[in-house]
DNA sequence: CCTAATATCTACAGTAACTGTAGGAGCAAG
DNA sequence: CTTGCTCCTACAGTTACTGTAGATATTAGG
């Protein structure tokens, strides 16, 4: 316990893509707790660090805010009690999530048409920039994310 | 042509759906011009600047940069040039969106799953959380091990 | 062992893209 | 004319980082 392998920010860093000054601002904002330090006051980090980062790190490249990953951390943490708050959340997300893929799905096949259209022409025949201007053209029904 | 048709933020702020405040710092950080001013130093606006700031409003909801937004407006400000700058903009931004499209959608799937399973269950049954908490369980075309 | 390079430490400033607030002035209605 | 809304400027706060400065710690090389 007391020899047990433990590791630099750096390598937590590399070991999760995350970078340096991140972590620490995630613990300085309590969503990573505080490691043990080293003799020189290095944090000093296992494997289970990497896991929790890698959870926050994949949720928020998901699109969660940190305050909806801090309530599903501290839901994970307790994972008899009933997820119902979880499902919630999810739920909520669901149709955020819904909502940014139609409206990804309508640009991306006007940038596709645009890059096969627009080879050498004019902007003028750029359906991108009409599709942009006039929010009619898309194919998307009308949402607003806050 | 512009005599009496101008009307005050306020209504491009509802014209738009763009908060009032959101139109000044547009202005302030020059992507929007600078209207004229009425006798009492109101901003006052004609349906250009709502068809401008339509323009911004729905690039930024699709997820373009406001610096790729301004890069976007002054090759559409120039409709006779070659388009080759914007269709390299648009294609560097398809690639982010295919990317963003394929992790939705496997969050999505898990999302689906987990509404369906969670009810009335317990935590430790909620993929949704594994599936953030551990990317291999991530159902997206690319497998990665962390 | 000493030194130079690198990594880490704290603390704080800056960024993007807004959002909110304070305090004052304009204007339309009752 | 006063109430109440909108608008004005200016600036502080927000989220989620990212970068910088100056000091200390560790490590690789001679």
């Amino acid at each position: 316990m007391t020899d047990r392998k433990d590791f630099t920010i750096g390598w937590l860093a590399r070991r999760t893509g995350c970078k340096v000054q991140t972590i620490r601002y995630y613990e300085q904002i309590g969503l990573m707790p505080e490691p043990p330090r080293s003799d020189g006051n290095r944090r000093l980090y296992g494997a289970e660090f990497a896991d929790r980062l890698n959870f926050i790190r994949h949720s928020r490249d998901l699109g969660f805010s940190l305050g909806a990953i801090r309530e599903l951390l501290s839901l994970a943490e307790n994972p008899d009690q009933s997820c119902a708050a979880a499902d919630k959340l999810a739920r909520t997300h669901l149709q955020d999530v819904n909502s940014r893929i139609a409206r990804l799905s309508a640009l991306k096949t006007e940038l596709e048409r645009m890059s096969q259209q627009c080879s050498g022409g004019k902007i003028s025949e750029c359906l991108v920039i009409e599709v942009l201007a006039d929010h009619s053209k898309c194919v998307s029904d009308e949402h607003q994310t806050a």
